[in-house]
RNA sequence: GCGGGCGUGGCGGAAUUGGUAGACGCAAGGGACUUAAAAUCCCUCGAUCUUUGAUCGUGCCGGUUCGAGCCCGGCCGCCCGCACCA
């Protein structure tokens, strides 16, 4: 009796598939098929969220290649970032050290999992070889018109002397020292995303095949409105304030204008104004969380300052600065129209200003109606507002613009919400910027030829602050123009930067002269098939597009989208314990005991929480190196298709585990325990089934049929709820006659070609098993016989008056008139009519008939 | 606040997109095998009742239809994204 042991026949097939070069990328088949997962950071050890997502690539890659397409299927690892500089202060480690240590354990975790990938193409983000591309593509992008420097505002740790990034900042203070955090203004690198806002915004529209969350978050992201740029006369001033407004309509409701606190005037106006310089840096002070945004109450100040209304002008109105301007949208200058504006109307309120109602809801009286303190934002007629009286809040706008362009006052305007991508962080463990700061010539790009600019890596973390920065002989240079002193840029890429082209590397990975060739391009991109989690739907799957753009611009490939089919996973969940103290426990720190839990050394009493996405610090995960150990990666494999939609969140239980390892079991014995049931491989069809024969062929072509339609609609769980109802028929065939022995070889190597893409280690042993010599990663994908997936007779409902009553047996397509003879012969149908003559019969041929009584 | 999604047995989820609700699995209960256990195999498994059958049942209320888990209107609940974006 052969048991089933998978780490044997794991490790086996796992050397067969390396030795034979199966997964090695075709690159002159004619049907090539781009299939990527999201490479992982190499944070140390693989986690359950991995395992899905590489799974779900992998059924994809390995059904597409036995289906006869060219795949390309790689693994890399996006290599920058601050975990590694986290773990260099705290253990002492180098973050290149660290980092390419933790690329060697997860590599060969992640090979335990029988991926089909080309290892040959692997890339680290971190390594000169990689980087070096994108310190040309910025220097393309320069040249371009599409990065460039300008000053900005940063959180700034004033302990670490370092940047924080917004996550890293709770309640106003630095993560690691508590530090009150301040804002700085310093010079950074800009890349112009927001050259490309109309085009990344329609299309959207082009990519059917993403998901309409993220399409629609994307385009929420990208935030387009239309309105108009209004230039108001300043009495006194030579210059005029811009304004933009999505309602022109409502200008005659106008009663305030309000700027940014950080407003080019205002910083004029609070130079030689100290009250108005305390209000700025107050609102300065104040934070940026949800938090705070949701409860600030709304504070202006009153610069003195009035502006002319364009279509009244001997009406003036104040300026204020007020806090809930922001500089970075529009223009840093509203209009204020309280009664259609809630934020104005607050305002306007507090102040004491003017509330003039301009549009009139539908069904109310321009003569008596009035606004308390709610803003009135809907649809209605303008009213109280000359010439636009009586318009549609749509004419309305139309018709204010029209009026602002012939008197100069303003002009139609297009604003977007998306900004510029600010790519500096002051940090050591990220790609070099490749610039040189001059004092006569200014930032002077590296020469090519002098490319890459390349990390050092003698370095030390015992200083705060950016080991660049303190580098003794690093950052000192000449410059490239004019030979004199100069220092290089100590600032480094935005990790994304390394995200965002990784996928063009892997069509060309080993190209030491380009990051990728035009033709390679070609051949592979865009992405046939992109995996991850919904947690990159905007910025990474953003920039990536811009960047695609970006190079297209340049000239280095004739793509604009990078992906043109996105699946987006649900995470991997898991229930949460805490024992008596409400300390974290983990799952293998508890056993259940019925409905109760108890800690598995004490036996004290275990408080079971809600299942949640598995974290470290919630200490509710399962590590995957322990369930493949225990059950192989088939059953890891198999564990995470089952049940759960991909796209929804996945609930481990160890008595799922258990069920798809009792279900892999049971086939492996049935298969390798068969006893003398199965025809020679290549037995021709026998001329005559028996009816049980027909029935098992009929299924297995059916099958063969649903699965092929689920995998490529994603819809794996059910591909695997097919799988096993085909295989419970299959091993209950009783009888070996001829046609029995054939089905019976037909089926099992049926369902061992249907399982591969999800348990192939198993599926390659069944197949050798089953006799044959080559291997089953070689075979074609099983088609099925059109023929044989329609029935000769249908089961059809029969309903009285909507509710079944009885089932009956039909030919197909069975004529209207016997299926009514028929349904109305039935016993159950006649008691429920209780002697009444049907009133009508509703037949839908092989689906239902339905009598009104 | 704005935008989007989802509510189906004890649980995860199926349901050819308006046509037999609950596939497949998990858990539970019963039985067989065994000295015993594990493993395995078989049976039951939405609720209620007057149980060869009937009634109810897809968050709640209503509508359209011969027929609604699916379509329409209104509620309730949960989840996600954005958030002073003018």
């Amino acid at each position: 009796m052969t048991r089933y042991n998978p780490s044997e026949i794991e490790s086996k097939w796992r050397g067969a598939w390396d030795a034979a070069g199966s997964f090695h990328t075709d690159e002159d088949g004619d049907k090539p098929f781009y299939v990527l997962e999201m490479f992982p950071y190499p944070s140390g050890r693989i986690h359950m969220g991995h395992v899905r997502n590489y799974t779900l690539g992998d059924v994809v890659a390995r059904f597409k290649r036995a289906q006869g397409f060219s795949v390309l299927h790689p693994m890399g690892w996006d290599a920058f970032g601050l975990p590694a500089e986290n773990a260099a202060i705290e253990n002492k480690v180098h973050p290149a050290k660290w980092t390419r240590e933790n690329i060697a354990t997860m590599r060969d975790q992640l090979k335990t999992l029988g991926l089909s990938i080309d290892w040959d193409r692997e890339v680290a983000t971190c390594e000169p070889e990689y980087y070096k591309h994108e310190q040309k593509m910025f220097l393309d992008f320069l040249r371009e018109g599409l990065a460039y420097r300008r000053e900005s505002w940063v959180n700034w740790d004033p302990v670490d002397q370092t940047v924080l990034a917004n996550e890293q900042v709770i309640d106003g203070k630095g993560w690691r020292t508590g530090a009150p955090v301040e804002k700085r203004r310093l010079s950074q690198w800009f890349l112009k995303i927001t050259a490309f806002s109309e085009e990344l915004l329609s299309a959207l529209d082009s990519l059917d095949r993403w998901p309409d969350k993220v399409r629609l978050m994307q385009r929420n992201w990208i935030g387009r409105s239309e309105g108009a740029v209004l230039r108001f006369e300043i009495p006194g001033r030579a210059e005029r304030l811009e304004c933009f407004s999505t309602r022109p309509d409502t200008l005659y409701g106008m009663s305030f204008c309000a700027i940014a606190p950080n407003h080019p005037l205002t910083e004029e106006l609070s130079k030689d104004n100290p009250a108005l310089a305390e209000f700025v840096a107050e609102c300065n002070r104040m934070g940026t969380s949800e938090e705070v945004i949701e409860t600030a109450e709304k504070k202006g100040f009153d610069t003195g300052l009035t502006v002319r209304h364009p279509f009244m002008p001997d009406r003036e109105f104040k300026v204020f600065v007020a806090n809930f301007v922001l500089m970075e949208y529009g223009t840093g200058a509203i209009f204020g129209c309280p009664a259609h504006d809630q934020r104005d109307m607050d305002f306007a309120r507090k102040y004491g200003l003017s509330v003039t109602p301009v549009v009139l809801p539908p069904g109310e009286d321009p003569a008596t109606f009035t606004l308390a303190d709610e803003a009135y934002t809907g649809e209605g007629a303008l009213f109280n507002s000359d010439f636009l009286d009586g318009m549609s809040v749509t004419d309305g706008i139309r018709a204010a613009i029209d009026r602002l362009e012939s008197l100069e006052a303003g002009t139609g305007r297009v604003t977007y919400r998306l900004r510029d991508w600010g790519v500096s962080r002051q940090r050591y463990w990220g790609c070099p910027i490749p610039i040189i700061h001059c004092l006569s010539c200014g930032a002077v790009p590296v020469p090519d030829s002098d490319l890459p600019v390349k990390l050092p890596e003698d370095v030390t973390f015992d200083k705060p602050g950016n080991p660049l920065f303190h580098h003794p002989t690093w950052k000192n240079v000449s410059c490239p123009s004019c030979g004199g002193k100069a220092e290089r840029e100590t600032d480094t890429f935005d990790t994304f930067f390394e995200s965002s082209w990784y996928f063009a590397r892997y069509a060309d990975p080993h190209n030491a002269e380009k990051g990728f060739t035009r033709e390679s391009a070609a051949r592979w991109l865009p992405v046939d098939q992109y995996i991850g989690g919904i947690e990159h739907a905007i910025l990474h799957l953003l920039y990536s597009r811009f960047f695609t753009r970006a190079l297209k611009q340049c000239g280095y490939l004739d793509v604009e989208e990078p992906f043109a089919g996105l699946f987006t996973q649900g995470m991997v969940c898991h229930e949460t314990y805490r024992d008596e103290k409400g300390a974290w426990l983990f799952p293998s720190q508890v056993r259940r005991d019925g409905d109760a839990a108890v800690h598995v050394d004490t036996g004290a009493p275990v408080t079971v929480g809600r299942s949640e996405k598995m974290s470290k610090s919630r200490k509710n995960v399962v590590d995957p190196v322990d369930i493949v150990n225990s059950y192989g990666a088939d059953t890891a494999r198999l564990f995470m298709l089952s049940d759960s939609p991909p796209d929804r969140d996945l609930e481990w239980t160890e008595s799922g585990v258990e069920g798809a390892w009792r279900f892999l079991s049971r086939v492996h014995r049935s298969i390798a325990e068969d006893d003398g049931g199965l025809a020679p491989i290549g037995t021709a069809r026998p001329g005559s089934l028996s009816d049980a024969a027909a029935e098992a062929e009929r299924l297995t072509h059916k099958t063969i049929d649903g699965v092929t339609q689920d995998l490529e609609r994603f819809h794996f769980n059910r591909a695997i709820a097919r799988i096993r109802e085909f295989s419970n028929a299959l091993f209950g065939l009783k009888g070996d006659g001829d046609d029995m022995r054939w089905v019976r070889r037909f089926g099992f190597e049926t369902l061992t070609r249907l399982m591969a893409p999800m348990t192939p280690h198993l599926s390659e042993e069944l197949w050798s098993t089953l006799g044959h010599e080559t291997m089953l990663v070689d075979e074609a994908w099983p088609v099925a016989d059109a023929t044989m997936l329609v029935e000769d007779t249908v089961t059809v409902g029969v309903q009285v008056n909507g509710k079944l009553r009885a089932t009956i047996e039909l030919p197909r397509d069975c004529d209207k008139a016997k299926a009514e003879e028929l349904a109305l012969a039935e016993e159950n149908v006649q008691r429920a009519l209780d002697g009444n003559a049907p009133k009508k019969v509703i037949v839908v041929p092989n689906r239902i008939v339905n009598i009104v009584a």
